[in-house]
DNA sequence: GTAGGGTTAG
């Protein structure tokens, strides 16, 4: 009888083992064999009634009755079938062994119940390295990655020897926690071990050490294992473009596709992140080709960092169709688009998507959602708009709220050039403020020409900052546009003094399937003459109509001709020139720059556009500037 | 029985 219902099959191991207890069979006998179905929530409440059954015939079961009980309630997940199966041990003074007190806690853990977990731990008598590593997982798992450090120091304590089970966990703990400190000594832990580098070890300990900065080093384990798989080949990828190594990550995924690495989509989710990087369109739609003619076209992650990536190169009416095609959006699927609408200036686009999620009611924005929100109705230039949605915000979600959605009202404020007004509230914010704070106040206080103001957020910048050579630029810009050359020298002698150390400039474009990079005042492109001279020729023909270079853009105290020869050598500038000579008319030029673009670069390719009649859009550090006929998508504000 | 890599935002 019971082979004809499927969904008590699995029962059947079970139930073998207790021919004796045909009180049990009867349990399983009685439930009614009408369902067809045999889907897990089913099987599930039949555990659970046969488990009272148990119960409530206060069976006299052993160890391999509660082991087969055990594993169902683990694979079914089945919370409840645990706490019975305790409950009876209890009630029937059984004293389990170790293994079945480490399956209560491994399936405690899967139920994400550490409490009970722990309850279990706590109250073994004897514990075994499976014991404290599955506790140690459970920590893990749920991010308490402290608990799970510290519960790793008690089992060295203890003297139980940890495996690689318990190593491959704990390191992923240790950036969470106390960063790499801890790191290194479990390092030098596993090299005292007496096995050699696992593999799953071997992963785990790159990723802590590309995790940390140390790519370098990262770089060296994964050389050095015994073999490689998957996961290890998707760390190292993973490793360079989480530090921004976009080009290393990308030249490293296809040596190693050249030398057979099997990919999964986790690897294709770490390229195309390094691809948003570079803004590689190109690359970018031959790599979303291969995930179209694989089985994981459907992936949502990967769809995921595909609406990114096609937003991030400033296409996003790809974007968008990957957002609708879609058939389950998770937060981050409408977090990238509203983000990529939000980098466009869209603002409208940022309203209206955030509408129709708020409609469909499925899924709940979190902070993430709500920084795109403000953040597109600043860049979009809906200051009223955004300062609604903040007041309801506050009011909503007001634990979802950071110091950035704060950063995202000063934008606001500053942008509709209120900024006594956002001097005030930043007093009032209940976060210390920080740069960004102060900076996107300044930023504001240059467009709007506000010395008072401006001064007060720039010193305050400069103690936060003092290394960020961006910061002196700005204010310098400030100063300088008011003939306040008193104040312009003070601050470029403070920045002499701080030895500023400043990030290089460097812009790069696509073309002819590489990536051109050019840097500030290069010297190392092999056409750098031709663009030299093509960029003086641009120069000279938008000055015929208007354009004048913004000396003060230049911070080093030299005559104004150098300066001018020193704004001309702009990376910006140089790619654009290379894009002129390049890139056909009927296409639209597209610059990515590392930095913020500066005031001079931004009115060079105002002119640009205007004069040779070209569409360009530049992509920097916080947006997309998208120029059309002279007049750019950010509204000259930035 | 216990294990490693991942997507948005700044």
């Amino acid at each position: 009888m019971l082979r004809r219902i499927p969904q008590f099959s699995h029962h059947l191991i079970y139930l073998q083992t207790n021919r004796p207890f045909t009180t049990l069979q009867l349990t399983f006998n009685s439930f009614p064999p009408n369902s067809s179905d045999s889907n897990t929530p089913r099987c599930n409440v039949h555990l659970h009634h046969a488990l009272q059954e148990m119960c409530v015939q206060g069976l006299n079961m052993k160890f391999k009755h509660y082991d087969a009980v055990l594993n169902e309630c683990v694979n079914h997940k089945s919370l409840r079938g645990g706490q019975r199966v305790q409950a009876h041990m209890m009630k029937t003074h059984y004293l389990p062994p170790v293994y079945l007190r480490t399956r209560l806690i491994v399936l405690y853990v899967k139920c994400e119940v550490l409490s009970d977990a722990r309850m279990v731990f706590d109250e073994m008598p004897v514990r075994n390295v499976v014991s404290w590593t599955a506790m140690i997982s459970g920590y893990t798992k749920s991010g308490l990655y402290s608990e799970a450090l510290s519960l790793f120091v008690e089992m060295l304590r203890s003297g139980t020897c940890p495996n690689e089970f318990t190593f491959a966990t704990v390191l992923t703990s240790c950036m969470g926690a106390f960063g790499f400190e801890y790191g290194r000594q479990i390092h030098s832990l596993i090299v005292k071990s007496p096995f050699e580098l696992h593999m799953y070890v071997g992963s785990s300990l790159l990723d802590l050490y590309a995790k940390s900065g140390r790519i370098h080093e990262a770089r060296i384990i994964f050389e050095g294992l015994p073999e490689r798989d998957v996961v290890s080949c998707t760390a190292i990828i993973s490793g360079y473009a989480q530090l921004g190594h976009d080009r290393e990550a990308l030249d490293l995924f296809c040596t190693l596709q050249r030398e057979g690495m099997a990919s999964n989509y986790v690897t294709y989710a770490c390229v195309v992140t390094a691809l948003s990087g570079l803004a590689a369109f190109e690359y970018g739609r031959q790599v979303h080709g291969h995930v179209l003619r694989s089985e994981l076209s459907f992936c949502t992650v990967l769809q995921n960092s595909l609406i990114d990536m096609y937003s991030k190169c400033g296409n996003l009416n790809y974007a968008r169709s990957i957002f609708d095609k879609m058939q389950e959006r998770t937060v981050i699927s409408w977090n990238a688009m509203l983000a990529g609408y939000s980098k466009h200036g869209m603002g409208k686009a940022v309203v209206d998507l955030y509408n129709m999620m708020r409609e469909e009611n499925k899924i709940s924005p979190d902070s993430t959602t709500l920084l795109a929100v403000l953040s597109g109705c600043s860049h979009g230039g809906m200051e009223n708009k955004g300062l609604k949605y903040f007041d309801e915000m506050a009011g909503k979600y007001a634990t979802k709220l950071g110091i950035e959605h704060y950063g995202c009202v000063i934008d606001l404020l500053g942008r509709a050039g209120q900024l006594e007004r956002a001097l005030q509230f930043i007093e009032e914010i209940p976060f210390k403020p920080n740069a960004a704070i102060w900076g996107s106040l300044l930023g504001a206080c240059r467009v709007h020409q506000n010395i008072g103001v401006g001064k007060i957020a720039g010193n305050r910048l400069l103690e936060l900052e003092p290394e960020n050579a961006g910061n002196y630029v700005i204010l310098c810009n400030l100063y300088a546009s008011n003939g306040k050359w008193d104040e312009v020298r003070k601050v470029r002698e403070l920045m002499k003094e701080q030895a500023v150390m400043k990030e290089p400039g460097k812009s790069w474009i696509e073309f002819g399937r590489t990536l051109h990079t050019f840097y500030a005042s290069d010297r190392s492109h092999p056409r750098k003459e031709e663009v030299l001279s093509k960029v003086r020729q641009l120069s000279d023909r938008i000055k015929e109509v208007g354009y004048k270079p913004e000396l003060s853009s230049v911070l080093y105290d030299v005559d104004e001709e150098q300066k001018e020869k020193m704004l001309l050598g702009h990376s910006e500038k140089l790619a654009l020139a290379f894009a002129m000579m390049n890139v056909s008319e009927a296409k639209p030029i597209r610059i990515m720059k590392n930095l913020r673009i500066c005031v001079d670069c931004h009115n060079f390719a105002r002119f640009v556009s205007q004069v040779y009649v070209r569409e360009i859009l530049i992509r920097d550090k916080s947006r997309f500037h998208h120029i059309v006929n002279g007049v750019c998508s950010c509204g000259d504000y930035w």
